[in-house]
DNA sequence: CCTATTAGTGACCAATGGGTCATTAATAGA
DNA sequence: TCTATTAATGACCCATTGGTCACTAATAGG
């Protein structure tokens, strides 16, 4: 086989990217690492010059991705944070319904709900890294928004599935469960309609 | 070792409860035949007599079990078709997230959750038996509630997102993501605070 | 009892795939 | 240009496991 250029440093990366598209594609243990290494355009061989085994590649997979989506997310609400509550709840929501119905990015979270239960550690490390921070953000959003008057009191686990739980079912109904006979409305629309139902939810009874 | 009592009509329930088991703990993947055996009380050998592949197995267990949950769900509306809409999708809401509390109820939907990429007619079955029923079901109840002025219209894809959704982001919570150190309230308050929301939410604006 | 039937067994086969390592080739430095 | 270093290869090893089948033993019927 032609041999490729020597590019240590952009391995890891490579290998990660060719990981992820593999095990969402197959799962973690139908995948092979002779796939991987092939997407990556490698041998195996080099695979375990970077990484010590298949199940090691799993966790810096979750550990590179917990940032991604969170982070913007985070970022999202830190920029609109003169903003009305109402109103920067509403980009979120809209934000995270966009980037969920791409397959590309929900291929991370979708592998991690598929594989949770099989791996605790990366279960605890999604938990901390991913669940906690989603908490906190749309808790302290909360707090804002009861101060504004905007939103009344509402407990943060009630909050938190009450706006992750749309988002994920949106992530499913879009990815894997998609019905090409009967074509849900563009994301878009889906998104201000949950964040309109979801707001007027959070809205103080008179 | 010791020969079992011959009960064939049993067997192929017994297989199927041992294969969920097996499956939702180390999935489909994951999973040995001959553990699936060991736990129904039989050898490797007898499961074959009863199923012709371990995929076969798990398309018989995932339409063995598309209805449970849908089917009570759809009871329950039907056994409230007298009732406010208001009151019965409380009750349906309250349910669903009492039953997906129970990790052996979840097991299944978590199954197919975790399966489905790599098996498009599972994710088919799951998505014509399960899916749209609920979209039915949903579709319905939200048109009674129109019909009698105590819900806003709302499209049906919004609709089941808002409701499933968080019953989902409750499962999740409670069985895989469980953390041990920071303990959710009791599922009948979140089933509650959701409920609350979801109702506020679908209220008309004055 | 004796025999026919069939549920159930478990040794076995063949393929698969994670992981290793001796070897090769590309580069860096002198 | 020559040598040392290291990125990368791919043939190989071997444990695992889906699936088969010749055989065993429990039951039914007469």
């Amino acid at each position: 086989m032609a041999r490729r250029a020597r590019r240590p440093e952009a391995r890891p990366d490579e290998i990660l990217d060719a990981a992820l598209a593999v095990f969402s594609e197959v799962g973690f243990a139908g995948a092979r690492v002779e796939d991987i290494a092939a997407r990556a355009g490698l041998s195996k061989g080099a695979v375990y010059v970077y990484f010590e085994s298949k199940e090691l590649m799993l966790k810096a997979l979750v550990r590179r991705l917990a940032d991604r989506v969170v982070g913007a997310a985070e970022m999202l609400v830190q920029s609109n944070a003169q903003a009305d509550a109402e109103q920067t709840l509403r980009s979120l929501l809209t934000f995270m319904a966009m980037q969920l119905s791409n397959p590309k990015v929900s291929a991370a979270p979708r592998l991690v709900l598929a594989e949770a239960q099989r791996f605790p550690e990366i279960a605890a490390l999604y938990r901390d890294d991913v669940i906690g921070r989603a908490r906190q953000l749309l808790g302290k959003l909360c707090d804002r928004g009861i101060a504004q008057g905007v939103f009344r009191a509402v407990d943060r686990d009630v909050m938190l599935r009450s706006c992750a739980g749309p988002m994920l079912a949106h992530m499913m109904l879009s990815t894997v469960f998609a019905d090409p006979k009967n074509p849900a409305p563009p994301p878009e629309v889906i998104a201000g309609g949950i964040a309109d139902l979801v707001l007027n939810g959070l809205r103080p009874r008179p």
